[in-house]
DNA sequence: ACCTGAACACCGTTCAAGT
DNA sequence: ACCTGAACACCGTTCAAGT
Protein backbone atom coordinates (compact mmCIF):
# COMPACT_ATOMS: atom_id res chain seq x y z
CA UNK A 1 0.00 0.00 0.00
CA UNK A 2 3.00 2.02 0.34
CA UNK A 3 2.51 3.53 3.17
CA UNK A 4 4.83 6.22 5.16
CA UNK A 5 5.29 7.30 8.78
CA UNK A 6 3.86 10.54 7.65
CA UNK A 7 0.51 8.57 6.35
CA UNK A 8 0.55 6.98 9.69
CA UNK A 9 0.53 10.18 11.93
CA UNK A 10 -1.46 11.68 9.68
CA UNK A 11 -4.04 9.13 9.74
CA UNK A 12 -3.67 8.65 13.43
CA UNK A 13 -4.25 12.12 14.17
CA UNK A 14 -6.92 12.55 11.89
CA UNK A 15 -8.75 9.47 14.17
CA UNK A 16 -7.55 10.91 17.51
CA UNK A 17 -9.66 14.72 16.48
CA UNK A 18 -12.60 11.91 15.80
CA UNK A 19 -12.83 9.60 18.31
CA UNK A 20 -10.26 10.25 20.93
CA UNK A 21 -7.82 9.17 22.59
CA UNK A 22 -9.74 5.99 23.90
CA UNK A 23 -11.17 4.95 20.08
CA UNK A 24 -7.24 5.45 18.83
CA UNK A 25 -6.03 2.10 18.67
CA UNK A 26 -3.28 0.74 16.45
CA UNK A 27 -5.70 -2.02 15.20
CA UNK A 28 -8.60 0.15 14.05
CA UNK A 29 -5.44 2.86 12.48
CA UNK A 30 -4.43 0.00 10.57
CA UNK A 31 -7.94 -0.64 9.43
CA UNK A 32 -8.74 3.07 8.55
CA UNK A 33 -4.93 2.93 6.26
CA UNK A 34 -6.13 -0.31 4.45
CA UNK A 35 -3.59 -2.27 6.27
CA UNK A 36 -3.24 -5.15 8.64
CA UNK A 37 -2.00 -3.92 12.35
CA UNK A 38 1.23 -5.75 11.66
CA UNK A 39 2.46 -3.03 9.42
CA UNK A 40 2.60 0.05 10.89
CA UNK A 41 5.23 -1.89 12.97
CA UNK A 42 7.24 -1.09 9.83
CA UNK A 43 6.98 2.73 10.23
CA UNK A 44 6.36 3.38 13.60
CA UNK A 45 8.25 1.45 16.72
CA UNK A 46 5.09 1.32 19.35
CA UNK A 47 1.97 2.99 20.41
CA UNK A 48 4.11 5.28 22.43
CA UNK A 49 6.23 6.70 19.99
CA UNK A 50 3.47 7.30 17.51
CA UNK A 51 1.60 9.18 20.57
CA UNK A 52 4.84 11.41 20.89
CA UNK A 53 4.73 12.15 17.07
CA UNK A 54 1.35 13.26 17.64
CA UNK A 55 2.21 15.76 20.47
CA UNK A 56 4.81 17.15 18.28
CA UNK A 57 2.48 18.01 15.73
CA UNK A 58 0.18 19.55 17.90
CA UNK A 59 2.49 21.73 19.63
CA UNK A 60 3.56 22.90 15.76
CA UNK A 61 0.34 23.53 15.14
CA UNK A 62 0.49 27.44 16.88
CA UNK A 63 4.01 29.39 17.78
CA UNK A 64 4.67 29.83 21.31
CA UNK A 65 5.85 33.02 22.66
CA UNK A 66 8.99 32.85 23.91
CA UNK A 67 9.45 36.15 25.49
CA UNK A 68 6.23 36.47 27.49
CA UNK A 69 4.98 34.08 29.75
CA UNK A 70 0.91 34.58 29.92
CA UNK A 71 1.60 34.71 25.86
CA UNK A 72 2.90 31.58 25.89
CA UNK A 73 0.98 29.95 28.18
CA UNK A 74 -2.43 31.05 26.50
CA UNK A 75 -0.43 30.11 23.15
CA UNK A 76 0.19 26.80 24.82
CA UNK A 77 -3.74 26.15 25.35
CA UNK A 78 -4.86 26.84 21.72
CA UNK A 79 -2.49 24.64 20.60
CA UNK A 80 -4.14 21.67 23.26
CA UNK A 81 -7.52 22.75 22.04
CA UNK A 82 -6.99 22.01 18.92
CA UNK A 83 -6.88 18.63 18.68
CA UNK A 84 -9.50 16.48 20.69
CA UNK A 85 -7.77 15.37 24.28
CA UNK A 86 -4.50 17.06 23.03
CA UNK A 87 -3.60 17.69 26.61
CA UNK A 88 -3.73 14.44 27.66
CA UNK A 89 -1.45 13.67 24.80
CA UNK A 90 1.21 16.15 25.11
CA UNK A 91 0.92 15.43 28.72
CA UNK A 92 1.85 11.36 28.06
CA UNK A 93 4.46 12.64 25.71
CA UNK A 94 5.93 14.78 27.80
CA UNK A 95 6.22 12.01 30.85
CA UNK A 96 6.82 9.36 28.30
CA UNK A 97 9.77 11.71 26.56
CA UNK A 98 10.34 14.76 28.48
CA UNK A 99 13.37 16.26 25.91
CA UNK A 100 11.76 15.05 22.54
CA UNK A 101 8.44 18.37 22.69
CA UNK A 102 9.26 20.96 20.15
CA UNK A 103 9.16 24.28 21.41
CA UNK A 104 9.16 23.35 25.51
CA UNK A 105 12.57 23.56 25.95
CA UNK A 106 12.76 26.88 24.97
CA UNK A 107 10.34 28.28 27.60
CA UNK A 108 13.12 27.82 30.28
CA UNK A 109 14.20 31.34 28.57
CA UNK A 110 10.69 33.36 29.80
CA UNK A 111 12.10 33.08 32.91
CA UNK A 112 15.46 33.53 32.77
CA UNK A 113 15.66 37.04 33.13
CA UNK A 114 14.36 37.18 36.33
CA UNK A 115 15.31 34.14 37.73
CA UNK A 116 18.45 31.74 38.67
CA UNK A 117 18.85 28.79 35.66
CA UNK A 118 17.54 26.14 38.15
CA UNK A 119 14.86 28.20 39.55
CA UNK A 120 14.04 28.99 35.65
CA UNK A 121 13.99 26.06 34.83
CA UNK A 122 11.09 24.98 37.64
CA UNK A 123 9.17 27.77 36.40
CA UNK A 124 9.05 26.93 33.06
CA UNK A 125 7.55 23.69 34.09
CA UNK A 126 5.22 24.63 36.73
CA UNK A 127 3.89 26.89 33.72
CA UNK A 128 3.52 24.15 31.53
CA UNK A 129 2.59 22.11 34.27
CA UNK A 130 -0.66 24.37 34.83
CA UNK A 131 -1.48 24.64 31.01
CA UNK A 132 -1.39 20.91 30.76
CA UNK A 133 -3.47 20.22 33.87
CA UNK A 134 -5.87 22.77 33.17
CA UNK A 135 -6.81 21.83 29.20
CA UNK A 136 -6.66 18.66 30.23
CA UNK A 137 -9.78 18.92 32.77
CA UNK A 138 -11.37 20.80 30.18
CA UNK A 139 -11.32 18.68 27.21
CA UNK A 140 -12.11 15.70 29.69
CA UNK A 141 -15.10 17.54 31.42
CA UNK A 142 -16.53 18.44 26.78
CA UNK A 143 -15.83 14.75 26.47
CA UNK A 144 -18.24 13.88 29.64
CA UNK A 145 -20.74 16.46 28.68
CA UNK A 146 -20.59 14.75 25.27
CA UNK A 147 -20.74 10.98 26.41
CA UNK A 148 -22.97 11.31 29.57
CA UNK A 149 -26.75 12.96 30.14
CA UNK A 150 -24.50 16.00 32.11
CA UNK A 151 -26.45 19.15 31.46
CA UNK A 152 -23.97 21.46 30.01
CA UNK A 153 -24.51 24.72 31.87
CA UNK A 154 -25.01 27.24 29.62
CA UNK A 155 -21.72 30.41 29.40
CA UNK A 156 -19.15 28.09 30.46
CA UNK A 157 -16.58 28.62 27.88
CA UNK A 158 -16.13 32.19 28.75
CA UNK A 159 -16.00 31.43 32.67
CA UNK A 160 -13.49 28.86 31.73
CA UNK A 161 -11.55 31.01 29.78
CA UNK A 162 -11.73 33.69 32.88
CA UNK A 163 -10.78 30.79 35.38
CA UNK A 164 -7.78 30.44 33.12
CA UNK A 165 -6.43 33.58 33.11
CA UNK A 166 -6.81 34.00 36.18
CA UNK A 167 -4.49 30.86 36.72
CA UNK A 168 -1.59 32.52 34.58
CA UNK A 169 -2.22 35.27 36.43
CA UNK A 170 -1.85 34.42 39.91
CA UNK A 171 0.90 31.82 38.79
CA UNK A 172 3.26 34.57 36.53
CA UNK A 173 2.70 36.63 39.23
CA UNK A 174 4.24 34.62 42.05
CA UNK A 175 6.84 33.43 39.78
CA UNK A 176 7.66 36.70 39.71
CA UNK A 177 7.45 37.75 43.39
CA UNK A 178 9.55 34.59 44.30
CA UNK A 179 12.41 35.57 41.54
CA UNK A 180 13.15 38.34 43.69
CA UNK A 181 14.47 37.01 47.07
CA UNK A 182 16.16 34.25 45.09
CA UNK A 183 19.62 35.50 46.91
CA UNK A 184 20.15 33.28 49.91
CA UNK B 1 -15.05 -16.78 48.82
CA UNK B 2 -17.07 -14.65 50.63
CA UNK B 3 -15.38 -11.33 49.08
CA UNK B 4 -17.24 -8.01 49.79
CA UNK B 5 -16.12 -4.78 48.49
CA UNK B 6 -13.74 -3.74 51.20
CA UNK B 7 -11.60 -6.72 50.50
CA UNK B 8 -11.86 -6.23 46.73
CA UNK B 9 -10.74 -2.44 47.22
CA UNK B 10 -7.80 -3.55 49.45
CA UNK B 11 -6.56 -6.19 47.30
CA UNK B 12 -6.85 -3.51 44.33
CA UNK B 13 -4.93 -0.77 46.85
CA UNK B 14 -2.22 -3.92 47.46
CA UNK B 15 -1.78 -4.60 43.64
CA UNK B 16 -1.37 -1.15 43.05
CA UNK B 17 1.03 -0.51 45.17
CA UNK B 18 3.09 -3.78 44.00
CA UNK B 19 2.49 -3.43 39.98
CA UNK B 20 1.78 0.26 39.49
CA UNK B 21 -1.85 1.22 37.48
CA UNK B 22 -0.61 -0.59 34.34
CA UNK B 23 -0.11 -3.62 36.40
CA UNK B 24 -4.02 -3.64 37.65
CA UNK B 25 -6.10 -5.46 35.98
CA UNK B 26 -9.84 -6.66 36.37
CA UNK B 27 -8.47 -10.24 35.39
CA UNK B 28 -5.11 -10.23 37.64
CA UNK B 29 -6.77 -9.20 40.82
CA UNK B 30 -9.65 -11.41 40.64
CA UNK B 31 -6.94 -14.17 40.32
CA UNK B 32 -5.03 -12.37 43.51
CA UNK B 33 -8.66 -12.88 45.62
CA UNK B 34 -8.79 -16.26 44.28
CA UNK B 35 -11.99 -15.60 42.44
CA UNK B 36 -13.32 -14.95 38.47
CA UNK B 37 -13.24 -12.36 36.60
CA UNK B 38 -17.10 -12.01 36.50
CA UNK B 39 -17.00 -12.06 40.29
CA UNK B 40 -15.46 -8.87 40.72
CA UNK B 41 -18.35 -7.32 39.11
CA UNK B 42 -21.40 -8.11 42.28
CA UNK B 43 -18.81 -6.00 44.51
CA UNK B 44 -17.72 -3.12 42.01
CA UNK B 45 -19.69 -1.42 38.72
CA UNK B 46 -17.06 -0.93 36.95
CA UNK B 47 -12.93 -0.82 37.10
CA UNK B 48 -13.65 3.12 36.89
CA UNK B 49 -15.92 3.11 39.81
CA UNK B 50 -12.90 0.67 41.55
CA UNK B 51 -10.26 3.71 40.95
CA UNK B 52 -12.74 6.33 42.54
CA UNK B 53 -12.76 4.22 45.41
CA UNK B 54 -8.86 3.89 45.68
CA UNK B 55 -8.26 7.56 45.31
CA UNK B 56 -10.65 8.18 48.12
CA UNK B 57 -8.23 5.91 50.45
CA UNK B 58 -5.43 7.07 49.41
CA UNK B 59 -6.49 11.16 50.61
CA UNK B 60 -8.19 9.78 53.17
CA UNK B 61 -4.53 8.75 54.18
CA UNK B 62 -3.36 11.50 55.42
CA UNK B 63 -5.45 14.40 56.74
CA UNK B 64 -5.29 17.46 54.66
CA UNK B 65 -5.07 21.34 55.86
CA UNK B 66 -8.34 23.03 55.72
CA UNK B 67 -6.59 26.60 57.10
CA UNK B 68 -3.36 27.03 54.90
CA UNK B 69 -3.02 26.57 51.29
CA UNK B 70 0.76 25.62 51.74
CA UNK B 71 0.52 22.79 54.05
CA UNK B 72 -2.43 21.43 52.43
CA UNK B 73 -0.11 21.23 49.54
CA UNK B 74 2.49 19.12 51.26
CA UNK B 75 -0.54 17.09 53.04
CA UNK B 76 -1.91 16.35 49.62
CA UNK B 77 1.65 15.66 48.21
CA UNK B 78 2.28 13.44 51.25
CA UNK B 79 -0.72 11.17 50.86
CA UNK B 80 -0.33 10.74 46.85
CA UNK B 81 3.36 9.87 47.40
CA UNK B 82 2.58 7.09 50.16
CA UNK B 83 0.97 4.70 46.98
CA UNK B 84 2.74 4.04 43.50
CA UNK B 85 0.76 6.12 41.05
CA UNK B 86 -1.39 8.16 43.44
CA UNK B 87 -1.30 10.92 41.48
CA UNK B 88 -2.60 9.51 38.42
CA UNK B 89 -5.01 7.45 40.07
CA UNK B 90 -6.34 10.44 41.84
CA UNK B 91 -6.40 12.45 38.31
CA UNK B 92 -8.64 9.88 37.02
CA UNK B 93 -10.91 9.76 39.78
CA UNK B 94 -11.33 13.97 39.81
CA UNK B 95 -11.79 13.72 36.28
CA UNK B 96 -14.22 11.33 36.32
CA UNK B 97 -15.81 11.83 39.34
CA UNK B 98 -15.02 15.12 40.73
CA UNK B 99 -17.53 15.39 43.72
CA UNK B 100 -16.60 12.24 44.56
CA UNK B 101 -13.20 12.89 46.21
CA UNK B 102 -12.92 13.07 50.34
CA UNK B 103 -11.46 16.44 51.40
CA UNK B 104 -11.26 18.36 47.67
CA UNK B 105 -14.44 20.08 48.04
CA UNK B 106 -13.19 21.63 51.89
CA UNK B 107 -10.46 23.51 49.65
CA UNK B 108 -12.19 26.13 48.65
CA UNK B 109 -12.44 27.45 52.23
CA UNK B 110 -9.04 27.83 52.19
CA UNK B 111 -9.14 30.79 49.93
CA UNK B 112 -12.22 32.09 50.60
CA UNK B 113 -11.08 34.91 53.22
CA UNK B 114 -9.09 36.92 50.62
CA UNK B 115 -11.26 35.91 47.34
CA UNK B 116 -15.05 36.29 46.41
CA UNK B 117 -16.55 32.61 46.15
CA UNK B 118 -16.09 31.82 42.76
CA UNK B 119 -12.42 33.19 43.01
CA UNK B 120 -11.82 30.72 45.73
CA UNK B 121 -12.79 28.19 43.91
CA UNK B 122 -10.48 28.60 41.00
CA UNK B 123 -7.71 29.27 43.38
CA UNK B 124 -8.56 25.43 45.60
CA UNK B 125 -8.34 23.95 41.80
CA UNK B 126 -5.30 25.57 40.38
CA UNK B 127 -3.78 24.12 43.61
CA UNK B 128 -4.71 20.96 43.56
CA UNK B 129 -3.77 20.59 39.89
CA UNK B 130 -0.13 22.05 40.84
CA UNK B 131 -0.20 19.10 43.62
CA UNK B 132 -1.26 16.49 41.13
CA UNK B 133 0.72 17.50 37.64
CA UNK B 134 3.82 17.73 39.85
CA UNK B 135 3.56 14.27 42.21
CA UNK B 136 2.27 12.33 38.77
CA UNK B 137 5.32 14.00 37.06
CA UNK B 138 7.52 12.88 40.22
CA UNK B 139 6.01 9.14 40.31
CA UNK B 140 6.42 8.96 36.27
CA UNK B 141 9.87 9.77 36.79
CA UNK B 142 10.79 7.17 39.45
CA UNK B 143 9.02 4.59 37.55
CA UNK B 144 11.23 5.22 34.25
CA UNK B 145 13.85 5.44 36.71
CA UNK B 146 12.78 2.10 37.83
CA UNK B 147 12.28 0.14 34.39
CA UNK B 148 14.82 1.96 32.05
CA UNK B 149 18.27 1.88 31.85
CA UNK B 150 18.13 5.95 33.32
CA UNK B 151 20.50 6.83 35.25
CA UNK B 152 19.50 7.98 38.75
CA UNK B 153 20.80 11.63 39.24
CA UNK B 154 22.37 11.57 43.20
CA UNK B 155 20.47 13.97 45.33
CA UNK B 156 17.83 13.95 43.19
CA UNK B 157 14.92 13.56 46.28
CA UNK B 158 16.13 17.14 47.78
CA UNK B 159 15.76 18.96 44.30
CA UNK B 160 12.73 17.97 44.36
CA UNK B 161 11.18 18.23 47.19
CA UNK B 162 12.97 22.34 46.60
CA UNK B 163 11.38 22.07 43.00
CA UNK B 164 7.54 21.88 44.87
CA UNK B 165 7.83 24.48 47.66
CA UNK B 166 9.22 26.79 45.09
CA UNK B 167 6.04 25.74 43.07
CA UNK B 168 3.74 26.02 45.84
CA UNK B 169 5.45 29.65 47.11
CA UNK B 170 4.80 30.68 43.97
CA UNK B 171 1.27 30.09 43.41
CA UNK B 172 0.12 30.84 46.62
CA UNK B 173 1.60 34.11 46.44
CA UNK B 174 0.27 34.75 43.23
CA UNK B 175 -3.08 33.70 44.68
CA UNK B 176 -2.83 36.27 47.26
CA UNK B 177 -1.63 39.21 45.07
CA UNK B 178 -4.56 38.44 42.62
CA UNK B 179 -7.04 38.67 45.02
CA UNK B 180 -6.51 42.14 46.28
CA UNK B 181 -8.01 43.44 42.83
CA UNK B 182 -10.93 41.09 43.37
CA UNK B 183 -13.48 44.32 42.87
CA UNK B 184 -14.18 45.44 38.88
C1' DA C 1 -26.63 -13.77 47.75
C1' DC C 2 -22.60 -14.87 45.58
C1' DC C 3 -19.91 -17.15 42.23
C1' DT C 4 -18.51 -19.93 37.83
C1' DG C 5 -18.27 -20.89 32.85
C1' DA C 6 -18.02 -19.16 28.92
C1' DA C 7 -18.37 -16.13 25.86
C1' DC C 8 -18.09 -11.19 23.33
C1' DA C 9 -15.53 -7.75 21.52
C1' DC C 10 -11.66 -6.01 21.81
C1' DC C 11 -6.22 -4.73 22.75
C1' DG C 12 -0.52 -4.10 21.45
C1' DT C 13 3.10 -6.58 19.52
C1' DT C 14 5.97 -10.06 17.02
C1' DC C 15 7.63 -12.51 13.22
C1' DA C 16 7.99 -16.05 9.70
C1' DA C 17 6.62 -15.98 5.23
C1' DG C 18 5.33 -13.87 1.04
C1' DT C 19 5.96 -10.28 -2.99
C1' DA D 1 11.47 -2.69 1.21
C1' DC D 2 7.04 -3.37 2.61
C1' DC D 3 3.20 -6.11 3.81
C1' DT D 4 0.22 -10.38 5.23
C1' DG D 5 -1.14 -14.30 8.14
C1' DA D 6 -1.34 -15.84 12.15
C1' DA D 7 -0.36 -16.17 16.37
C1' DC D 8 0.78 -14.70 21.60
C1' DA D 9 -0.61 -12.86 25.63
C1' DC D 10 -3.48 -10.15 27.22
C1' DC D 11 -7.84 -6.68 28.28
C1' DG D 12 -13.05 -5.10 30.52
C1' DT D 13 -17.56 -6.67 30.76
C1' DT D 14 -21.87 -9.52 30.58
C1' DC D 15 -24.87 -13.05 31.86
C1' DA D 16 -27.07 -17.57 31.98
C1' DA D 17 -26.44 -21.10 34.97
C1' DG D 18 -25.14 -23.14 39.19
C1' DT D 19 -25.03 -23.41 44.64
Amino acid sequence: MVLNRTQVVDGACAMLDEQGLGGLSMRRLAQDLGVKPGALYYHVASKQDLLVEIAGRILEGRPISTVDARRAAHDIRDALLRVRDGAEVVSFALAFRPDALPGFRELHGLFAARHRSREAGWAARTLVRYVLGFVAEEQNYAELVGTTILDDVPARAEETDDAFRFGVEALVRGLDAVAEQEDT
